[in-house]
DNA sequence: ATGCCCGTTTGACCAAAATCAATTTCTGCG
DNA sequence: CGCAGAAATTGATTTTGGTCAAACGGGCAT
């Protein structure tokens, strides 16, 4: 069930959690907050599904969203595993109508939601709001361009390595290492996997290094790994 | 070999073909074409390369460009396939340095080519520009998830029924018909699909009612195709 | 300490698509 | 009209990952 949750400082501090702020100066971070509302999610709450008119954009303050399309036939897709600081939909400030894809909460969650048609009037007023936006959107552009190009060119190993090696810290000369911050079946989703698979690639990657307690993932050697 | 084309009426026709003009008025208009040229390129140019310092995005006026990531072993994935009408690597406007993808003409071609920096000065002066540029980002980022969502989700004759239902022009109750502007590898290509697969799932879906012939594709029933 | 539930792993089987090779068809040019 | 080259199709095999089922491990409640 989704609860709203009052203007406060902790409500302000959670909003700046929001990445879409990060270069807007006092006035314009002030003018967007006051098209936003902090509300929470429980575990496998809908947000919002396909189809349905779009009133808000969102941004993810702490936990875990999923973005899917839904087939007529029980059959789905994960398109997006959004993080805190991530926001979502607000390609529709003006590709307006309808959600293009459904958005589900995947842990309690807190977010913010901005109304459209307000961000939308405060864009002439401050147009550093609609460049912030279009960072944004550049953004999740090539993260999505970048997500079909790995899908249609690497195998699940490959991808998994790929994921490993842009997350982990290093810590020695060749060694390194990521603590995932979400289960495994989570990176399955953002990878494009059944959760079979990714333990297979993780199982696979063993032989290159790679060894993985719970979500904790330690790298012998990352040249080894890049070699993948 | 690239080619620039002196500016003239031609041009400034050709030009209006670049959807990005499409909602901007006669000054913005004016503006825009100010920081672009239109230059023609052969068949399998390259137009720009992954990592190379990106100083100008692009928008296709005749022809197609396709958009792909390599890998470092002779692999490559086409990442999106922009036909007339089409602009690309606008994202770095706001997301700068270099290009995260290479580009390749795919037939002889004309494009628009417009100087990042310039444009991103033009902002300031003409905010409608950048909500054009925004509209532009919004729609492919939709487009992308979408491929992304039905490669995940779907076969190569679903894929390929999806394709034509979308494209395809109602004739009589139930018949309609396409004629693709590209040779099939092309579509093989936007798809995320070899040929060969193509091929096959054109092969399938003739059972469907679907006739090749060519480039001309014929439906004997669309709401067979939607059952796919 | 035990039981339950959820997440993860493993095994087996199957389907889909890639890959490789060969053949056929189509298109453009002389 | 014929030819060459490219595009497309077809056949066979391999690879990859999905699906289904069962087992295991960890965390939490009793």
């Amino acid at each position: 069930m989704n609860r709203m949750l009052m203007p406060s400082s902790r409500e302000r501090a959670l909003l700046s959690r929001a990445g879409i702020f990060s270069e807007l100066d006092g006035s314009e971070a002030e003018a967007l907050r006051a098209c936003s509302t902090v509300m929470a999610s429980g575990s496998h709450d809908i947000l919002f599904q396909e189809g349905e008119p779009a009133a808000y954009f969102y941004s993810v303050l702490e936990g875990y969203v999923r973005l899917f399309r839904l087939n007529g036939e029980g059959r789905e897709a994960d398109i997006r595993i959004c993080e805190p600081g991530d926001s979502f939909a607000e390609c529709l400030i003006q590709a307006g109508g309808t959600y293009r894809y459904g958005a589900q909460s995947m842990d309690n969650t807190v977010l913010a939601r901005f109304h459209i048609g307000k961000v939308r009037t405060l864009l002439a007023q401050h147009p550093r709001i609609g460049t912030a936006i279009m960072r944004s959107l550049s953004m999740h552009l090539l993260a999505t361009m970048e997500c079909l190009a790995n899908d249609r060119m690497q195998t699940a190993p490959q991808r998994v390595a790929h994921y490993i090696l842009s997350h982990c810290v290093e810590e020695g000369p060749a060694t390194a290492s990521l603590r995932l911050p979400f289960p495994k079946n989570l990176l399955a989703r953002k990878l494009g996997l059944a959760p079979e698979a990714l333990s297979r690639a993780f199982s696979t990657l063993k032989s290159a290094g790679v060894t993985v307690r719970g979500r904790s993932i330690a790298v012998n050697d990352v040249n080894t790994l890049r070699r993948i």
